[in-house]
DNA sequence: CTTTTAATTTAAGCTTACTTAAATTAAAAA
DNA sequence: TTTTTAATTTAAGTAAGCTTAAATTAAAAG
């Protein structure tokens, strides 16, 4: 049986895939801020369900099964995402957490009936790729981080990382929204903080931020 | 601490209380199908909370606390009703037990969000109302049971009793929604099944069906 | 007023999802 | 290769929200 509390899990190890496909227990107790103890007692239930694939001392894999699982919940939760914000006009830094608690209530039923309201959108507010009723995911643009530009680049952003709402509330404030133009004026190399331009207006941000902005390259057009 | 299930609980004895504004237990465990011994168990647990007034062997009163948490539930299922129906697009027959999940993982910012996108609607899909942001009720225009109606007598739905998914889908599929006209052509007395005019088409209904429609009496113009 | 019936409570026990503390194992460092 | 460290598991225990069965109480019927 699917719990609030599976949901969860299969989630964070979803997300926390490294390389190889897999996460460590470890990894999931902190991102649920629980023991690990209770993270081995999870995981031998889902193992049981086919939902991970789970050895004593290794680290975990997703099935089949629990890799649709966890896209199904990724895709609610984007969807979620694009309608509070499209629709209701809930702002950037707000959607995440009310989203988190609605995938958990929403039937297959009225996710489809409000993506289909939406027109299928292919990425969520923060640009995250949402996967469709087949479950596959929309290309993405290529994109770069924004700490990583040249002085003098232009870009476009593409997504942000909503792993932080002070961080989408502040960047929202000085001007950064997806689509959003901007361009490198100065990078400080001893602390890699860059000073920027977005729209008509200056600002500078640290390295952490322009580590979680992606930007797409533009060579041409002014800002 | 709130949970989904206290929060149930609270729904349950705040809908019904009777004249006296008590509940038996009971009738608690009935409507939640569990176990009396369950109920008596939350009962102390809400006592403890300030949710119930909880005597040994007494019927089950609500505190003000109490009174005010299940309104607000009250108000929470009945905007997402109104949401899921009219901006959505569910129909009639589904928006209950959506909103039976939603209204339980909503916050109270994101509720009025929605309450403002709707224009602050007064009833919901089924014509009940929707406690206001300071869980006020609107008033209700007087109605009596469809199936309290005499021969002749035209009248407007204004209230159905969402009391069952079947009973929406097939009222709804004979052309009974909310404002819909209709007069009562015949009654027959040995099973208090009525023949009916709705918009220009003829329908029997049993009594079972008529009880659960409410309708405004209008003498006055034509169907 | 006494008996019967129905509602309620108590008691013991279960499952889920957690906790802490101790034991074990694997991986990294010496 | 041995030792140390870090990750993981086991064991024992807890709280929430249920269950069934037995005991108690209140209300209804005689």
């Amino acid at each position: 049986m699917a719990t609030v509390s599976k949901e969860d899990y299969l989630s964070v190890i979803f997300k926390n895939l490294d390389d190889k496909n897999e996460v460590k227990a470890n990894v999931i107790a902190e991102k649920l801020s629980i023991s690990n103890a209770a993270v081995t007692d999870m995981l031998k239930k889902l193992s049981n369900e086919d939902l991970v694939i789970y050895e004593k001392y290794k680290s975990i894999k997703l099935t089949e099964n629990g890799f649709l699982y966890a896209k199904n919940m990724v895709r609610r939760h984007r969807i979620w995402e694009m309608f509070l914000h499209q629709v209701v006009g809930i702002p950037w830094d707000k959607v995440h957490e009310e989203a988190e608690k609605l995938e958990h209530s929403s039937s297959d039923y009225l996710i489809n009936k409000i993506e289909e309201m939406l027109n299928f959108p292919e990425f969520d507010p923060h640009g995250d790729p949402i996967p469709a009723k087949d479950l596959k995911l929309p290309k993405q643009k290529k994109s770069v981080k924004l700490s990583l530009m040249k002085i003098n680049q232009k870009g476009r952003v593409v997504r942000v990382n909503d792993f932080d709402n002070e961080f989408l509330s502040y960047i929202s404030k000085i001007g950064i929204e997806l689509n959003a133009k901007l361009k490198v004026k100065e990078i400080r190399e001893f602390d890699k903080s860059m000073h920027i331009l977005v729209g008509n207006k200056d600002w500078n941000i640290s390295q952490k931020i322009a580590d979680n902005i992606f930007i797409e390259i533009i060579d041409k057009g002014n800002l």
